[in-house]
DNA sequence: CACCGTGGGGTTTTT
DNA sequence: CCCCACGGTG
């Protein structure tokens, strides 16, 4: 057990703020050393990750403790001594914003000599960059697309269904899910273990996963984890792309080390191994992301994995009073896995954190709703509060309340602005036109807005696509020429090839911010959403225009669709004094002087399949995530819990958190029992008892959580063994991705000639007339005189 | 081909 | 309870 010292005298006067009085004694020690200016104010521990330059260091930073300080300092650092260019250095974070935040940071220490840190950004961004240079040599073109989650699953789907696999049963968005971890593993198809292939589909999982892969590599494309795998690939391939690498990296930097996934430390292996001076910084207890692929393990085996290691503790806490820290550190103590730091305040104790029990969620908003409008009318700024939930669902309550009250919110998270369904069609246009051989762009938009094209049509366009092997577009060029479609659909496609056509030749010429909306404007896109009479249409061109303006600040399209693949934020910059809601996960990073955690309840929070799916290690990684809430609070953290809350439509009664139960009682306070909660006999707690600390794993909370997750256990997982292989559907060669047609034509020559025999799906038999490339006219026995596509015959008698 | 009704399923989320 | 995706109908 950790012991947490939160009131301690103040060991001298320099302990007491980050940056020594000028004058003290510290401050004169520093001075006389090394007066460089971006060391000072640093603490002792700080200064030692800092300076520690060569050879591999953990910076094990717990919350609050100045991680991002000590990682921009060290990159100053190492320019302002010479130590590395800009250039030399290699810096990865998670995110797009840290990494910004990062850049700007580093900008702000050493001035423009930080100015080209063209290798400072997200493990996904920096892979995207290697792969580009050197992607003839896995299998793609340097202009590939990067597919995102939808893409990814449309492609998917069209894999079962080549397959003949019902995707009802075998839904792609759980193979998605799959591929995915496995990628996450640095898995590739054939590296699958058995048990885990056989999971999906009768043991085909592998075997799907490798016909995506084909199917990516045709397409031009990758997908997220394709972009690190991808790059591991190459490295192993070609040790000397690796060593050109190896050699330019002198200095490593990993923010957020325990949100990496074995992948990500393949990669970093690799990459770290010439010169060895590797610098991660993280805290094993605020990994949250295990059900994502982040391997704890990683940061907890560093000192193995690079022997000889520096590890530095930042133990100093800079923002939470003595409180709240002790009731975190306190929580997370009971967790085994972990590096272990004792983290500490020279703050006051504050405030106690406070406790309330509600009748039900909807008394649960309204006590938070209560207490808002009583901090706002003394004074607190509604921005510095925030309410953090385990999972979403929590958050329309909480905004139901919030807007009778008239108080002004916003969410945080939730669908991000890329995702929206008006701004991908939007992308998906502009795609289509930078690289018309894009075909998932293409099928997204052909029939958006409508104009008549439906499946039938693009079962044509795929048919021949796939059999002449190029891009649907490419195909549809081909079949409007022919009668293979109905006159109106054939008009409609051919249109529709033409503008893109003309749009691209626009390219050259044209703004692109003016091609955009021109391309928008002419495909009738724009005016779907002017026609639509529903709430949310006005929004979305709002969201439109925004995507418009936010081009101006891309020199071309390419770089702008680049930018969007692999940045899905788009900034905000919204200064108004809101109050934040978001979920506990989106808070990592964040502090606010009051913080709002509601739902502590057994099975939401701990989250009842964490448990189920992951046991120990998903309740461990339930309680760093209740950690990461407690510490994002400064002055005033505020749980609380309801004993009655609908699941998924149901009301049932709740009984309050073990992570309740294992808060210091000195430093939480039970506030009062609202009225209403003492009609209530559900679910006995320490609430109502005499003597309420008694040890976590006796309590009725968790005894009870167990008796249900027994319950869950034995409900699930029956039945699942009648998809069987549809017959017919016929496997050949690698580029065969569906036993339709036989490929025969590459494009443009056909090898019928006049007076075969010929046999047409739709138009029955027929002798070929003429041969013009691969379209063919064929004299139908009964249909008469048709232009048809060699694809769409087969040799009859 | 488009619309509407039913039914199934429903953590957390970045890139 | 609420959202989605699919299947049937006009």
């Amino acid at each position: 057990m950790t012991r947490v010292p939160t009131q301690g005298p103040a060991s001298g006067p320099d302990d007491l703020a980050h940056t020594p009085r000028p004058g003290s004694l510290a401050a004169r020690a520093r001075a006389a050393a090394a007066p460089a200016p971006y060391l000072a104010g640093l603490n002792d521990e700080q200064r030692r990750a800092v300076e520690a330059t060569e050879g591999p260091v953990l910076v094990l930073a717990g919350a609050g403790t100045g991680k991002t300080r000590v990682l921009t300092t060290r990159i100053a650092h190492l320019i302002a001594t010479g130590l590395a260019r800009p250039s030399g250095i290699l810096a990865v974070t998670f995110t797009n914003k840290a990494a910004r935040e990062m850049k700007e940071r580093v900008a702000h220490l050493v001035g423009p000599a930080a100015e080209g840190m063209p290798w400072l950004g997200t493990f996904h961004a920096i892979g995207t960059k290697i792969l580009r240079r050197h992607a003839e040599l896995v299998g793609l073109r340097s202009d590939f697309t990067i597919l995102d989650v939808d893409d990814q699953i449309r492609l998917l789907k069209q894999v079962l269904q080549a397959e003949g696999i019902d995707d009802k049963r075998w839904p792609a968005r759980q193979l998605a899910g799959l591929i995915d971890g496995w990628k996450n593993r640095a898995l590739t198809p054939q590296k699958v273990p058995h048990g885990e292939a056989a999971a999906f589909a009768h043991g085909r999982g592998a075997e799907l996963y490798a016909l995506y892969q084909e199917r990516l590599k045709i397409l031009n494309a990758a997908d997220f984890g394709d972009l690190l795998l991808e790059s591991i690939r190459l490295f192993q391939e070609h040790p000397d792309v690796l060593a050109d690498y190896q050699q330019r990296f002198r200095y490593i930097l990993v923010d957020e080390y325990q949100d990496t996934n074995v992948a990500q430390y393949l990669w970093l292996r690799l990459v770290a191994q010439a010169h060895r001076n590797l610098c991660c910084v993280g805290d094993d207890d605020q990994s949250i992301y295990g059900w994502r692929g982040a391997e704890v393990d990683n940061i907890l085996r560093f000192e193995h994995d690079f022997p000889g290691a520096t590890v530095v503790r930042l133990e100093r806490n800079y923002r939470s009073t003595g409180h709240i820290l002790a009731a975190a550190s306190h929580l997370i103590a009971h967790n085994e896995g972990r590096l272990g730091k004792t983290l500490r305040t020279e703050d006051v104790p504050g405030e106690k954190v406070t406790i309330t029990g509600a009748w039900d969620s909807e008394e649960e908003a309204r006590l938070i709703g209560e207490e808002i409008e009583a901090l706002h009318r003394k004074g607190h700024p509604l921005s510095e509060m925030a309410v953090l939930v385990r999972i979403s669902a929590q958050m329309r309550e909480i905004e139901d309340r919030f807007v009778q009250l008239g108080l002004p919110y916003r969410v945080i998270g939730g669908p991000r602005f890329y995702e929206r369904l008006e701004i991908r069609d939007a992308l998906a246009y502009l795609r289509c036109v930078v690289q018309p051989a894009d075909d998932l762009a293409f099928e997204r938009i052909f029939n958006t807005p409508k104009r008549g094209l439906g499946d039938a049509t693009l079962q044509v366009l795929h048919a021949h696509a796939r059999a002449a092997r190029i891009p649907l577009m490419e195909a549809a060029r081909f079949i409007v020429e022919t009668e293979e479609l109905k006159p109106k659909a054939r008009k409609t496609l051919r249109d529709l090839l033409a503008s893109f056509a003309r749009w691209s030749q626009s390219l050259e010429t044209m703004p692109h911010t003016e091609l955009a909306e021109m391309v928008l404007e002419e495909s009738g896109y724009t005016e779907m959403w002017q026609k639509d009479r529903s709430a949310e249409a006005a929004g979305r061109l709002e969201n439109l225009k925004e995507l418009i303006r936010s081009l101006e600040e891309f020199p071309d399209l390419p770089s702008f669709l680049e930018h969007v693949s692999l940045v899905m934020d788009a900034v905000e910059n919204d200064t108004d004094d809101r109050v934040s809601i978001m979920t506990l996960h989106a808070a990592k990073g964040l502090e606010f002087d009051t913080v709002f955690l509601p739902g502590w309840e057994e099975g939401l929070f701990p989250n009842q399949r964490a448990l189920d799916e992951n046991g120990r290690a998903g309740l461990e990684e339930e309680r760093r995530l209740a950690h990461v809430g407690l510490t994002r609070a400064r002055r005033r953290a505020k749980l609380y819990f309801a004993s009655n809350r609908r699941i998924h439509g149901l009301w049932s009664s709740t009984i309050p958190s073990r992570f309740i139960d294992e808060l210091p009682e000195e430093n939480v306070e039970i506030t009062e029992a609202p009225v209403a909660y003492t009609y209530g006999s559900y679910g006995q707690s320490r609430f109502d008892m005499a003597e309420p600390f008694r040890s976590s794993y006796a309590t009725p909370g968790w005894q009870r959580a167990q008796a249900n997750s027994a319950g869950w256990a034995s409900g699930r997982g029956a039945g699942n063994f009648a998809a069987g292989r549809v017959s017919g559907a016929r496997r050949g060669g690698p580029l065969m991705i569906e036993g339709e047609l036989v490929a025969k034509s590459t494009g443009t020559t056909s090898s019928f000639s006049a007076g075969d025999r010929v046999f047409h799906l739709k138009f029955g038999p027929g002798t070929v007339a003429a041969v013009d490339g691969n379209k063919l006219t064929v004299d139908f026995d009964k249909a008469g005189r048709k232009m048809v596509l060699d694809s769409f015959v087969e040799r009859g008698s």
